[in-house]
DNA sequence: TCGCGTCGTTTCATTATTTTCAACGGCATT
DNA sequence: AATGCCGTTGAAAATAATGAAACGACGCGA
């Protein structure tokens, strides 16, 4: 493992640990033998990419990274674009919108509009959509570049509800269906009595990097409200991809 | 350097170049050697912070970084609760209000709200402000910590304007002035015919860890507007810090 | 008050990685 | 066809990272 590796993972590990971490546990967590974690921190510190309180000598994610998220932004507005885009979503079906971008760990919700509905679906920002388990997954992957679906599709499936696809075949099936309609539906895979819709966000090339989605608890939505949501949905991720990537975007679609 | 250092260097220079760079101006920008440029480049697109387009070869700043900067603001959200103070301001005052964030390169301007106004001071996200030539960067120096502040008050002041304060003692006179008002006025320091009212946004120990601005054309304020600014600002800076650090922020007063 | 364990930090020889230089093939321009 | 620049790769040399051990500091319980 590269170290550049390895100090990304200490990145990770203090993201997903708790607000400020103690040494020993991040080198615990990261595997990490304590010296060389302290030497990385230290190097990443010295970067502003991690901060140490000088009292109690714990660590957190520093300043540096949200500069470098800063200077992306401006070069690549993915959230300046599909913001406003996801607020008019939430605003005209009342139930929760949100945002995802594809990075190499992973499909990640970058921005959430929760509906104002007493019962409402809660995503938290930041988290990891599990390709095979979610309406967002499945939308991105029937537009995913072949390698990325490739590894995502061979199994290994990680079970979350008895709803969740479980079957390389069902998957594919499911992706088919996106790939043709244009967007996902996904019934409970990843949570109880929650039915979502999404449709990938594509780049010029037609390949996705992202998806947006709606969710909504069971209880309230048809079929057919779901269906109406996956052409809202799939309009929704045309109008970000344009916008982001130029006007070019073709759909990579079968033949046609 | 320290090979992550390395990597971060490679970080910045793709934030701060154009939208994607190729790997020979980016070996240049960095002075870095060619191949070593490519390894660390990998590295990082190994672990999502930079991704490559699979037809021109260019690089850019990846998901990754957004992915690590979600995951800061939700342990610590400087943005989400330094936004709606930044927009009340702005509302208030009908002037461009803008927060920004101390990070081992320097104070960065995190958020910024335009005055609605034709004749307005824009501001840049991710703008580095300099801590002698700003309202933000003295508000900032009153309070930081002791080694920050020697550090930046030393000299070597860059110039921009013909107003930029050039002096250590002139400067030391100014944040002395800040430190005690707790506020900070700066007048045409960064560029011209733009006057600022900041104060510093303080942790629980009374350091300051970024500061929030208002900022207006020279030609529309009068040194009454600037003071009264002054006071907001010095009461939004209270009120970020005192969500942020749990009200038990305590300025560090000389005696007092 | 006195150990005891844990923590963060530092040192140093060993190990492993990174760096550098050179060379190669592809590509576009001349 | 030739030239120049680019991205990429190989291999020896240089450099940085590693992990065990040790140290002082701190907090805890006896």
């Amino acid at each position: 493992m590269s170290t550049v590796g390895k100090a990304v993972s200490l990145l990770d590990v203090l993201g997903s640990g708790g607000a400020e971490m103690a040494l020993a546990d991040i080198a615990r967590a990261a595997d990490f033998d304590k010296a060389t974690t302290r030497r990385l921190l230290v190097a990443l510190i010295d970067n502003g990419l991690v901060e140490q309180d000088g009292g109690t000598r714990l660590y957190r994610l520093g300043a540096g990274i949200a500069r470098l998220a800063l200077m992306r932004e401006a070069h690549f507005p993915f959230l300046r674009t599909g913001a406003p885009v996801v607020e008019r979503l939430a605003a005209a079906t009342g139930e929760t919108a949100h945002l995802s971008e594809h990075s190499r760990r992973g499909l990640v919700s970058v921005h959430v509009v929760e509906s104002a509905r007493a019962n409402r679906i809660f995503v938290p920002l930041g988290e990891q959509l599990p390709l095979h388990a979610t309406a967002s997954g499945i939308a991105f992957l029937a537009f995913a570049e072949p390698r990325v679906r490739a590894a995502a599709m061979t199994g290994g499936f990680e079970i979350y509800t008895p709803h969740t696809i479980v079957d390389p075949a069902s998957l594919a099936s499911h992706v088919e269906d996106a790939r043709r309609r244009g967007y996902s539906i996904g019934s409970q895979g990843f949570e109880e009595g929650v039915d979502s819709a999404a449709a990938p966000i594509l780049n010029a090339a037609g390949l996705a990097t992202g998806a947006i989605a709606l969710a909504a608890p069971r209880s309230r939505v048809t079929r057919g409200d779901l269906d109406r949501y996956g052409m809202l949905v799939a309009a929704a991720g045309r109008e970000i991809g344009e916008r982001l990537y130029g006007g070019g975007a073709t759909p990579q679609l079968k033949q046609a």
